[in-house]
DNA sequence: ATTTGATGCATGATGCATCAAAAAATCTTG
DNA sequence: CAAGATTTTTTGATGCATCATGCATCAAAT
């Protein structure tokens, strides 16, 4: 299960670091408009400032963090004009993931799908967010894995994180539920439907737009700055 | 002209180098299955391990680098599958961008557009290879930026990247003519035409591909290792 | 009371020393 | 002469010291 991580002490530290904080923003332990410190973050993990200023430079290349100034590194706020773009990239690319994916999906392929799918809805059943969130992620991403396409997988991944804390805001008051679209999607792959199995995941990536459109407003209204309080 | 360069010498270090890697990737200074240390840049360039270290470390991550092994860092050798799966991310994205920008694009767009063609079409004529490049590049990555899509941008901007030890390879030998394509993608900008915009540029990122297809097989042959010359 | 300027602290950038791992070169042995 | 073992060299990772800069705080002047 943890096939990649047991190496996890073998790797550099710097890209260690990199996924704690990319797992921190994935769960809202890191909420928007957090500060991020070299040191800070280096005195809290016991890791000297060398590997916390590597993966905080990825992230922050990223564009998963955003730099306001010089000193000044933040989990960002997610606009609405950002949300909208990363969701017409992922219409598109997602879309195409699923298109491949279903041509070459290999009997073993779907099992493992439906097994993973199966453990979301229990988890969403449990109302385990931690699980119920990591594993719509990993749905969406093995879509590109099952399509052999990683240079598109690394693309997602990245809309993905950058989407992180949004959407770790919205389920954190509204958990998610069953996802019939999810299992569409499968039953396309499984009869070689390439159309399908895109439309299918395009409903999915889009039934989540007016909720989280909400939960942008709410964010930004919440974060408001003290002084427009007039 | 150069408004994002007077600041050069302002911004980090690690930045600067990374776009000085970037540039003789594109520009075929450095080319596929060369060797990359951070001591061997830091003395030839005469700057300290610390940023040579950043830049290859993002250039590694977002695979415009290849780690072969823990110490060995190269330029990579692109195979047709990753230039396949390349190409369709980039009919799917450079056609989105095409479209937005078509449905945005002001009058200043359309002649900043013009006059950047115009001076391609020079730089093709008088064999300048680099400014050829270069100016191809351009025209490609600032449909995303009249479309107001920075995140899509970024993207491309990592995909051409990935591409530009190739393409400088080949327009090495073959050198680029007038691209009417371009212009037509101009062209139904200006009449507002989404559609035709969009196929106008998947039209010319097909064009290259049989040429591209070509310099793979060439330069895998040709850098074939020593050890198969039995 | 408000604004402005000076001072000190926090922080990122950079350079460098050190260490362990990898690679290269050299030597040994069959 | 070849193949393996051993030594030497190269190299990336990591930690840390230093430096320049930005920010906040506080006091003084208006």
């Amino acid at each position: 299960m943890s096939s990649a991580l047991d190496d996890l002490s073998r790797i550099n530290l710097g890209d260690q670091v990199y996924e704690r904080i990319a797992k921190a923003l994935l769960t809202g332990q890191m909420r928007p408009n957090d500060k991020l410190t070299i040191r800070g973050l280096s005195e809290r993990w016991g890791v000297s400032t060398t590997p916390i200023r590597d993966a905080i430079k990825q992230l922050t290349q990223e564009k998963v963090l955003e730099q306001r100034s010089p000193k000044d590194v933040r989990v960002p706020v997610m606009t609405q004009a950002m949300y909208l773009e990363i969701l017409q990239i992922r219409l598109h690319l997602e879309g195409l993931a699923a298109e491949r994916a279903a041509e070459r999906a290999t009997p073993q392929d779907l099992r493992d799908l439906r097994k993973l799918l199966n453990r979301n809805d229990k988890a969403a059943d449990r109302q385990n967010l931690a699980l119920a969130t990591a594993g719509n992620q990993e749905f969406h991403l093995s879509l590109s894995a099952v399509a052999d396409m990683p240079t598109l997988q690394k693309i997602l991944k990245g809309l993905w994180l950058q989407m992180g804390p949004l959407v770790a805001c919205y389920y954190d008051m509204q958990p998610p539920g069953l996802n019939a679209l999810h299992h569409e999607v499968i039953d396309a792959m499984q009869d070689k439907s390439p159309d399908r199995a895109r439309l299918a995941i395009q409903k999915d990536i889009l039934s989540a737009k007016p909720a989280l459109l909400d939960q942008i407003t709410t964010l930004r209204t919440g974060l408001r700055d003290p002084a427009e309080a007039l």
